[in-house]
This record gives C-alpha cells, sequence and structure tokens, in this order.
DNA sequence: GCCAACGTTGGC
DNA sequence: GCCAACGTTGGC
C-alpha cells in the first residue's frame, strides 16, 4: 500500500464538505499539474493519504482512502495534457484527534524529508510509510 | 499584503 | 530547444 498527501484550502473544499459529502465520497478534480497528475496515476484502490488544510490552518486534520483510482477529470477543458488531466475518487477514513501542523511537522526531526516540507507548492504528494506513520502518531489516528 | 519561488507558456 | 515572462502558490 502506498501513502499520499491531498492539500486543499478549506474556504473551497474542507475536511467538513468531505465528511458532509454522499457516502463522505469525493472525486478529487481540478487538477491541473502535470506532476500532482503523475502521482495520482500512481495511486491504487486502497491506499491511503493524508488530507491537509492549506492557506490559514496548514495542517494535517485527517485520513482519507482511494475507493477509485485514476481517470480522465470531465473537468479539464484546458488542452494542455494530451489524455486530460485526471482525477481519484476519495473517501473519508477518519479525522485526527490532534491535527498536526506544519510547524509540527517541520520540528521532527523524522519528518524532514517530506515532500511537504521541501516542495510545498505540489498539491497532491507521495508519502513514504515511516512518513504515514510518524504523522498518524504525533495526530492521535489509529 | 508583499514578494520569492516554482511550473508553465510562448517567442525566438 | 532555450529562456524570458507570466500566473499562481506559499512563506513571512
Amino acid at each position: 500500500m502506498k501513502y499520499f498527501l491531498f492539500k486543499s484550502e478549506p474556504n473551497t473544499w474542507s475536511w467538513q464538505n468531505q465528511l458532509d459529502a454522499k457516502n463522505q465520497t469525493t472525486e478529487w478534480d481540478g487538477v491541473r499539474n502535470f506532476q500532482a497528475n503523475n502521482v495520482m496515476k500512481a495511486m491504487k484502490i486502497g491506499d491511503r493519504g493524508f488530507f491537509y488544510h492549506s492557506v490559514n490552518e496548514k495542517r494535517i486534520v485527517g485520513v482519507v482512502e482511494v475507493t477509485k483510482e485514476w481517470e480522465v477529470d470531465p473537468t479539464d477543458h484546458t488542452g494542455r495534457s494530451k489524455e486530460g488531466f485526471g482525477m481519484v475518487t476519495l473517501k473519508a477514513v477518519g479525522p485526527f484527534a490532534n491535527p498536526v501542523t506544519l510547524d509540527e511537522v517541520k520540528n521532527e526531526p523524522k519528518l524532514e524529508s517530506m515532500v511537504l516540507v521541501n516542495n510545498s507548492r505540489l498539491s497532491v504528494q507521495p508519502v513514504t510509510a515511516s512518513e504515514f506513520r510518524h504523522v498518524c502518531r504525533l495526530g492521535g489516528f489509529k
């Protein structure tokens, strides 16, 4: 199983929106970045990821699971990508008891190589298994 | 709210 | 195919 991190601006699409969605499931569309698109292509059903609130909050608030693998995003009309940018489908798994802030991640030596620290602009990121376990422990997620 | 950094685009 | 310019994002 592989692990990821999904960034979202809470005033555009928040963790609460995810919980309120039908079956707590949504299509992660709107990605218009080649790197992020490639990260999503690597996802398999059952893979898990963090849900990260960017901008004001800058903290990891919960865990989601991939329930449908990469497919062409019907909302993409940019024509920039030959096959089209894509999306995956995500379902909420559960919230962090203690959301983990960006500062906590930066201050934790074990997490210093996280993409969140080194390539913070990427909106969909890979996370290693050890990073995933460690952040879950910090967040009080079982 | 400004500015630096990055990804992307378009001109040559 | 390089590189300058642009738009967007994130840090402070």
